[in-house]
DNA sequence: AATGAATGAGGTTTCATTCAT
DNA sequence: GATGAATGAAACCTCATTCAT
């Protein structure tokens, strides 16, 4: 076994330790005995516990990053609604596509440390101005409401981030074009239909 | 000092050292320090320290309950989206008049460990269901869409959970009022106005 | 309730709790508890923990010391058989008397410390002494067998103990007089009746 | 050193310390101290001090169990004497054989709490189970004398119990042969000669 | 004299990390 | 490169004792 399938075993196993335990309570101990190495061998692949844990979330972003395409309203062949629709599934997907990872991301990642606290901060900060930025284009063409866009963005994310931690901490069992199309149909009309 | 005060001074520096260390970082010896009691002092008050954490919590849950008041539907003297701004208004109020324990709430106290996790998903579901109803009942009388209501809470729960989470975490320097008429404004009609 | 009183309501509920939970799991908490009072008032009429027990074991000690009294070989009212029954009734009375002293003499005291474990060999010695010196005696006399002294005092000792130890320590359900009887009738022929 | 090597080495020195300090004074930094070891290898081979502690007495259990061996009456080669003198033998040498674990036994054990008294009481009531059995079939063939066989096998094991116990203590310091002859002669006659 | 809140020394245990083999 | 025994820092918690009221 060569060494980067070695490394993807121990980073495998590990996510599903931190996945089912949380981070404090994930034990090296634990994680080498799913990984069947010996406790040194970890440490020949990764720094630290809190090394090991940074990849898997750090992977997690750049999946999710590159699952996140920026909206071309002038694209005459897809229509802009379509695009965002996109966007949504295919972060959905990618959240889908690796529960334990997105549970550690949704969960265990949140409230660490400061450090880590920051780095999540700017992952989402990211992913908001990209999406803010696509929300002021689309308000310069009329198919985004007025308002603060980067309020839009954040509620946008919220929503999201909620019902992938509803899916994967409790199990909610809703299918990935179902959740698709009510975030989408969220984003799109609201539900109150009353005035204040 | 009697027993109600000293228990309420070593909560509220206890919820101080929680909120800008995270649970595992904050150490007794920090708390009783910013308490200025003994260590043993701690302990004449709180069994431990996961105790005293879940306690600041389990406050903070009950505040926020309190909050929350079901929307009359048939109140001719309140309209139903005054009622709901009402209600967003005060959930808003109370997490921005303790942001050191909205910080714990939406970011220490998330994925501590499983027990914990069952904890806040007990609450979110409580909430959800109260915000469900009302909104079924708001169905019936046509004041919200059409649509899995229990997906509406979800979403509408994670929107503001994250306007919030970043306010306490980045200090996103967003007045109240404001907050307040931003949630309403995306429940009521979302932001994008394009077909898919 | 005078000085003299309290102490000896502190003294008293202090014994139950040491025979009953043994010296270090005895915590002052449950012995003030038993006794009605406040933490701080054990303190003015006990110097330390260890003070008390001690007391405790010092009064067994001369209650049991009173016991002995020493065997007249000369008295011809009172046949010397007679006398050394009536030490052993003495003694055993006294322990059956007061059997949480007895349990703390036998098992709580046993083992506490280098400090704790000379002053019972100190009375164990005083005991054996006394003992010895009477069984010098009976043998000028011709009234005990031939052999080392200190021996038969040591040896007896460790059988009156261990009985009380049984008696307890497991709830050995032998009234007095058969233990006394026994005791006796052991001391004065043994019980193997073979050559080697 | 290999692993049953290391464990010997711990549980040895622990043995030390224990007999030297009496269990709550024996601290796990002086154990450690004493093997030469850090304080984490301790606790790679024993689960705590309690664990350690009653490993020591469970293998005085054991040996001490071997070296009593039942009394065959109708063995026409050994006479009877002969095998009850070989047994006190063997107890007494396995005593002598390794003072500080008798230390442990007849006093660091004792009183230690009332899990630990049950065991020790388990471990004697077996003892006194065999012992009693063989006076009881000694009884049958007429060379021990009539009376509660019980009460004659705690007698004993308290006279076989007080005499190592000052040797171990107070370093009384008598042969082996010596001890085991006293003892034997005790058993056969006592040493009163005297009417009651 | 009595109280009981406060103290803080001290000990056990855990577990991430190192390093000799 | 792999191993796993060894390390030791670090943290929680207990509880006998003190002392202000």
């Amino acid at each position: 076994m060569d060494k980067t399938e070695r490394r993807l075993q121990i980073l495998t196993n590990a996510r599903d330790v931190f996945a089912k335990r949380g981070y404090h309570a994930a034990k090296i101990d634990e994680i080498v005995a799913a990984a069947g190495i010996a406790r040194g061998t970890f440490y020949l692949y990764f720094h630290d516990k809190r090394a090991i844990f940074e990849e898997i979330v750090d992977n997690a972003f750049v999946r999710l990053g590159e699952a996140v395409v920026r909206v071309d309203t002038e694209d005459p062949t897809r229509a802009v609604g379509t695009q965002i629709e996109e966007n949504i599934r295919r972060i959905v997907h990618a959240l889908f596509a690796d529960p334990a990872t997105t549970k550690i991301l949704l969960s265990d990642a949140v409230g660490l440390d400061p450090a880590f606290d920051r780095k999540l901060l700017v992952f989402y900060e990211a992913v908001g101005k990209l999406l803010e930025s696509s929300l002021v284009d689309g308000q310069e063409r009329g198919i985004v409401a007025e308002g603060d866009a980067r309020v839009f963005a954040i509620l946008s994310l919220g929503a999201m981030k909620e019902i992938m931690y509803q899916v994967v901490m409790r199990g909610l069992d809703f299918p990935e074009p179902r959740i698709v199309s009510e975030i989408f149909r969220f984003l799109s009309a609201g539900y109150l239909r009353v005035a204040r």
